[in-house]
RNA sequence: CGGGGCGUAGCGUAGCCCGGUAUCGCGCCUCGUUUGGGACGAGGAGGUCGCAGGUUCGAAUCCUGCCGCCCCGACCA
């Protein structure tokens, strides 16, 4: 029988460590906080990555690349977002090594290249970004600029945990600017509509958008949009977020430019980003105790054939016979991997591909061969079906878009399930320990209450739901006057 | 940075208290038999016991120092 895995149930975070390593996504590296994402994780990314990158360019943007360091005057002349990253940041003071005088087998840093400016490794974009972007707006002509990059960042994290939180990580930055608030602000409002619509429609994954509180938003904006997903141990994850960062780039770098009337006014910005987190999201968001469980729009392999043979003489009668299926796949879209690998049995295979989130797998013997059929096996339910062969083609590709919208259905059905309305302290706290999840209730908007409420019970407003309809109450802990219900959670 | 734990083959471990040159499982290699849910048998390879000192005839084991990792807390996407 197969090696199990932790379970849910035992022992969550074991069971997400054994998952990112059973399935191949990823492993921890030589360096403390710094992961290796494998082939298999990394084309999981790379199905993600080239979905948004499309979407950006849909929306009007383009991508460019912006250096690594930054030079700690420019880090530090917006002071709100070099406050807020300070303390995570790693710091480049050197330029060269050489031979340890006491020993010529190490190497030490050498004193005398010593940097006369040190370097900060990015944990964001936004200095070098604006600090560049001076150079390019004199005109409203030359405005909007939207671009996007594709980079690593560093944050030098206390904790980490693969994926959700790694001092190194991969991420999109978009950094846009434009010569009105209103135009920023709408492009901030489109950029979280758009990762919440990849992560629906893509990651199957449900999303909260909302706007953050005053206290959880990006060091530097003055507004934070953000899409907030509920995993399945009732924890919310941040999933992405877009921020207006109103003129405070453009004060702190002196970016103007001109207006058709020849006035001088300072230029509104925006940026927004996704990381590689979004592989712990999507891994808490459906897998179960047998392994990953991956919706079939991000599934490097989204159907797997496996063969079921003595001897040679058969395995080639069988690739015969599914050649035709695959191309017919393959012509649709659909990507099949044909596992005829003859070190493994096919037991140890069916178990391999439903640890990696396989969507599909089809297995074909002798049987299937004399009755005409194909056993099909469906990763999210973990079902099989007998099919006729001669529609299989047809009925893979319904199956994958099932299994996509099933996925999506069952999660939202959970989230469902785990958004609570409380209106007292007691009922918040009761519900927070026992069932978890997102939790509505009314807040009298101030920053000691929400710090209060974090003391007391770990949970944190996630975000202001734009769905939530304004609605008169009472502060679930202060009592004061309340408008709008916000949405409270442990988080990642 | 506080509090706890751990470093022994690719991975997971036993041995440590009570010193005598390292156990078991998985994985790996070869051959054969197998192949519809992680096959079986036989044979085989693989170890500076985290590092550096010390004690001792002799150290994985005892002593000292150092390094690294994991867990729990504070910080965070």
């Amino acid at each position: 029988m197969a090696k199990k895995l932790t379970s849910r149930a035992e022992d969550y975070s074991a069971w997400y460590n054994e998952i990112v390593a059973g399935a191949d996504l990823a492993e921890h590296s030589a360096v403390r906080g710094c992961m290796v994402i494998k082939p298999y994780g990394f084309a999981i990314w790379e199905k993600m990555r080239d979905q948004l990158d499309k979407m950006f360019k849909e929306t009007g943007h383009q991508n460019a690349y912006f250096p690594i360091f930054v030079p700690k005057s420019l880090f530090e002349a917006e002071e709100k977002n070099a406050e807020g990253f300070a303390k995570e940041c790693a710091v480049v003071t050197h330029y060269r090594l050489k031979t340890d005088p006491d020993d010529s087998t190490k190497l030490i840093v050498d004193p005398k290249a010593k940097l006369e400016e040190e370097l900060i490794v990015r944990p964001t974009s936004e200095a070098i970004i604006w600090n560049t972007y001076r150079g390019w707006i004199q005109s409203y002509r030359d405005l909007p600029i939207l671009i996007n990059q594709w980079a690593n960042v560093v944050r030098w994290e206390m904790r980490t945990r693969l994926f959700l939180r790694t001092t190194e990580f991969l991420w999109q930055e978009g950094h846009t600017a434009h010569a009105t608030k209103p135009e920023a602000l709408e492009e901030s409002e489109k950029m979280v509509n758009v990762y919440s619509e990849f992560a629906q429609n893509w990651m199957a994954m449900p999303v909260i958008m909302g706007s953050k509180s005053e206290s959880e938003r990006f060091a530097g904006a003055e507004e934070t949009y953000t899409i907030e997903a509920l995993m399945q141990d009732g924890k919310a994850l941040q999933a992405g977020t877009s921020h207006f960062l109103g003129q405070n780039f453009a004060k702190a770098f002196d970016v103007q430019y001109t207006t058709r009337e020849g006035k001088k006014e300072l230029v509104w910005a925006t940026s927004w980003g996704v990381s590689t987190r979004l592989m712990g999201a999507l891994i808490m968001t459906h897998s179960d105790d047998l392994g990953l469980v991956l919706p079939p729009r991000l599934a490097p392999i989204q159907v797997v054939i496996v063969p079921i043979y003595k001897g040679e003489d058969q395995l080639d009668k069988i690739r015969e016979h599914i050649t035709p299926l695959m191309e017919s796949l393959k012509s649709k879209g659909v990507s099949v991997k044909f596992d005829d690998d003859d070190t493994r049995k096919p037991g140890w295979k069916f178990a391999e591909h439903e640890l990696k989130g396989v969507p599909l797998r089809v297995a074909v013997g002798n049987r299937d061969l004399e009755n005409g059929t194909l056993e099909l096996a469906r990763r999210d339910l973990n079902t099989k079906e007998s099919i006729a062969f001669a529609d299989s083609a047809d009925i893979i590709s319904v199956r994958l878009e099932e299994i996509q919208e099933s996925l999506f259905d069952r999660a939202i059905e959970f989230r469902k399930e785990n958004v609570t309305e409380v209106e007292t302290f007691a009922e918040f706290k009761d519900v927070l320990e026992k069932k978890g999840g997102f939790i509505l209730t009314h807040w009298d908007g101030t920053g000691e209450t929400e710090r209060a409420i974090k003391k007391e019970t770990n949970a944190t407003i996630r975000c202001i739901p734009f769905a939530e309809k304004p609605s008169a109450g009472k502060c679930v802990y202060s009592g004061g006057e309340s408008n709008q219900r916000v949405m409270f959670a442990k988080a990642y």
